[in-house]
DNA sequence: GCACATGTTCCATATAATGGAACTTGGTTT
DNA sequence: AAACCAAGTTCCATTATATGGAACATGTGC
């Protein structure tokens, strides 16, 4: 079955097991029947039947007019994770005065599985249509965000992380090997401000800057994005102070914050 | 292990088991620690430690600090369910102009497991919606689309459900047993409108249609809330014509609706 | 009515989960 | 400092669960 040593994090258990399929659900993007996943070859008729009607009796998937979708169960559960382990709730003042203060989108990511998770978003007056969304993902190795926080991982995280790049050359300027990139995480670490210079995707440019812990673990990161139309690179950093402040502020207030202490009703 | 005559929250194998967990962690609403899911009793100490392991190895956990949190994978996943099972995306347009049109806080809610799911909230003048509001469960026994979509459905799925339900008397108006509630489903299912009339707090008042699909089951409900301090029962019930022009709009577009079809089109 | 594709069930076997108890770890009391 | 306690972690024989090849059902077009 599964080889002593498989590829790292992955396949612990049934659950493990599980949550492929369901990943395998989501990347689909569209409703998917049974078939098309059993023609993967990626698992044995019998036992993706079954797994699969688990899911659904679980409410993680739904089972309607022979395909099937992620569960709305899911949605449920997304919302107490928002509230939890996201930076969301907090740092939603402080983003809405930012975007409000730059009339432009700023996003809040953090890392989650070695990929950049959206968790914001405010978006300027004309909104620009392109690839973002609260809960979408997207690679760290060519987006703003992406590598402010890479910069500020230990280095056992960032070997991990690293490994999990596809270095896709989406345009001319992606980083095509960890070797390249971890040149420029050096200088971004120095800094404190990385840059997406068009290499996700052409003609976007982005400013970014790490949501940092007292110990300098990176919690998140926060960007501005616009168009090499609207803004030049210099222009964008000039708006790095801002975002650092605001960046400090968010930290601040996420590592003040302990849950409401409902201990006991303090009768 | 499983007495033979599984009861009502039944437990599918391994996968069933880690969802109670999640469900727990869920529930707490804050971090919790290991000791404290421990103390429920309900998991025997290896086991739930090994389970939260793996959990907190797929990312639908996260532990740091001691305690247990929701996993950013959740929220990765959501996004999924909220575009594919979740009738949000479709419904946007269509009530963003029922909002707009009638000034008023507009909720969209589907059932999941018994309970009302909000996928997507429009308030007067709150413009982004996200998982802050979208992800909210609300009981279906006396919320106003609860009882809208619990009206509509088959009898065994409605005995389903109300067996879910906790009857517990959130107010003077609120339904505390399965027969007075089928009563006024009766009645709704009649006029296809329902009201929540202060029946799970206090001075909150609203009006639910639901949205149907050609044969008649509930995809979704929708509704105008409001207190009973800014508009009278009559007043809302003014406003149904409205929302169930809106519902339909929605249904329309919910079946006609077929995912983006790259494969053969019908020959 | 037949053929082929898709979906479902069976069942002996292999695998993974179980949980009582023993063992660490870190902090507090005597 | 030794003794104690609580929280968290590991061990391992036992038992429950998942596995998957193959047979069985269902249904859609010919």
């Amino acid at each position: 079955m599964n080889a002593p040593g498989r590829l790292p994090g992955h396949s612990d258990g049934t659950v493990g097991k599980a949550m492929d399929v369901l990943d395998a659900v989501a990347a689909a993007g569209e409703p998917v029947r049974f078939s098309q996943l059993l023609a993967t070859g990626r698992w044995p008729k019998a036992t993706l039947y079954r797994l699969m009607q688990t899911l659904t009796s679980q409410g993680l998937l739904s089972h309607q007019d022979g395909s099937y979708t992620l569960g709305l169960r899911l949605i449920r559960l997304a919302h107490g994770a928002w509230q939890q382990a996201s930076l969301a709730p907090i740092a939603q003042p402080f983003i809405d005065q930012l975007s409000a203060e730059l009339c432009e989108t700023v996003h809040l990511a953090q890392m989650d599985r070695g990929q950049v998770l959206y968790v914001d978003k405010r978006a300027a007056h004309n909104p620009i249509p392109m690839f973002s969304d609260a809960g979408k993902v997207g690679p760290s190795y060519c987006t703003g965000v992406g590598k402010a926080m890479l910069a500020h991982l230990p280095e056992d995280e960032l070997s991990a992380a690293l490994s999990r790049q596809a270095f896709h050359p989406h345009t001319a300027h992606t980083h095509t090997d960890a070797n390249s990139l971890r040149a420029e995480l050096a200088e971004i670490h120095k800094s404190g401000v990385s840059f997406d210079r068009e290499e996700h995707e052409p003609t976007i440019i982005c400013v970014a800057v790490p949501i940092l812990s007292r110990h300098g673990t990176p919690l998140g990161a926060l960007s501005v994005t616009s168009t090499t139309g609207r803004h030049s690179l210099a222009a964008l950093a000039r708006l790095a102070p801002a975002l650092k402040s605001t960046a400090a502020q968010i930290a601040e207030a996420a590592q003040a914050w302990t849950f409401p202490q409902r201990d006991q009703a303090t009768p």
